[in-house]
DNA sequence: CCTCGACGATCAGGATACGCATGCATGTTC
DNA sequence: GAACATGCATGCGTATCCTGATCGTCGAGG
């Protein structure tokens, strides 16, 4: 998963990003309006966290014009004002949830997932296919109830496919979301992760389409349509 | 748009429900878990909003209930606690959104109002004709139902086909469509494919015009209504 | 109704691009 | 500095694709 930042305060940015890119994310920070318009017309976001306070160009006139653009990445604004008025024409302006500074690094955690999972339509936290269990919270994965140890990356490639489960997703989709921008796009990691995943998880967890893509299927909601 | 209220103080639930309904909603109201998970399993609602703090049953187990059955209406949790823990406890078990009390009408409705244009954000892009699905969004092909697996090739015609479904597409057209330029026209893979496809999907999905190309047809919208 | 020409359908073999696995060099973390 | 994670390069096996030949079918005209 993907994230933007816009956040001029560039202490405030720095540590969101270094937090985040912990908790397993690939994260893109940029620290005015302009910039972050622009990164986020033009690259895939998974959602994006964006200040409204920003110098230059006001983070709602950006969140507006990505709206216009017809980006339909969820948005999480942050606001220094406690006014709700201001709340209302952010959620307005195509904003998908807002906070308020100052506020937990937790419960931003907590709201971007939240985000994230609403918009891939997934209706828990924890994400199922088959025998393997993917929890975003904690973010264990299990396999037929055993933990299973996956280093970042890996964790990433699969988070990605579980939350798109039953979708084909190219190479190239799969690039885009779980690293950040500069990456050499002709290169076989992911093949190799994939290599690897199905090594730890079983070989039939992720389905190649030849040409396309990997899929990951869950065998509950195979046929009967 | 119908809405559920599920509260359990008569009042704030009374004065919601009139609100919105001047909003132009149509609401259900619900005052105890009981009653208000029975009523989000059985009715149709395009959101619902939930009080954790429920007489009986506990707001979070009648939102982990209906996530359990499948339900996927956007929830927006409605908690008087203001622990950061609450929230992302709710957030976690599958609610969208929440708001602290006491909340301004407004901000509520603002909520509200964005959890129903994302839920309903997502037109599905599915082709159907006759029997055969095509999903362009997850890239998959469906037979009565049942998956079918396709080729890049195949997809890729089949799926040139029903976006222009009933019109008769020449050969030409095909190849120009499918291939990137320089490709030798006087091939006979455009019949191969047509060939392998019929073999996965039956042979009438595909039918031939002698002389001029192929048209796929949805039986549904034939001539003669 | 039959024949014939033209077009389309089908089949099989070879070429090729694609994806897989492994080893190794470089980074990163503790 | 050791252990581990990451990403690149290589060689290999194979599904997929294209080609060319043959077979089947449609339809018009005799």
């Amino acid at each position: 998963m993907r994230i933007l930042i816009v956040e001029d305060e560039p202490t405030l940015g720095q540590q969101l990003k270094t937090t985040l890119e912990q908790t397993g994310y690939a994260v893109d920070l940029s620290v005015d309006g302009e910039d972050g318009h622009f990164m986020g017309s033009t690259e895939e976001y998974d959602a994006v966290i964006l200040d409204l306070g920003l110098p230059e160009i006001d983070g709602l006139t950006v969140l507006g014009m990505w709206r216009k653009e017809g980006k339909t990445f969820p948005v999480l604004v942050l606001t220094a004002r406690d006014s709700w008025s201001d709340k209302v024409a952010g959620l307005d302006a195509g904003a998908d949830d807002y906070l308020a500074k100052p506020f937990q690094t937790e419960e931003l955690i907590a709201r971007l997932r939240a985000l994230i999972r609403r918009s891939t339509g997934n209706a828990t936290s924890e994400l199922i296919a088959g025998k393997v269990r993917l929890d975003t919270r904690s973010g264990r994965v299990t396999l037929d109830g055993e933990p299973v140890k996956l280093t970042a990356q890996e964790y990433k490639l699969l988070s990605y496919l579980m939350h798109h489960k039953g979708k084909v997703v190219s190479r190239t989709e799969l690039i885009e979301h779980i690293y950040d921008q500069d990456f050499d796009r002709d290169s076989n990691t992911i093949e190799v992760f994939v290599t690897r995943i199905r090594k730890k998880l079983g070989a039939d967890v992720i389905t190649t389409i030849r040409g396309l893509g990997y899929s990951l299927d869950d065998p509950a909601d195979a046929p009967r349509g």
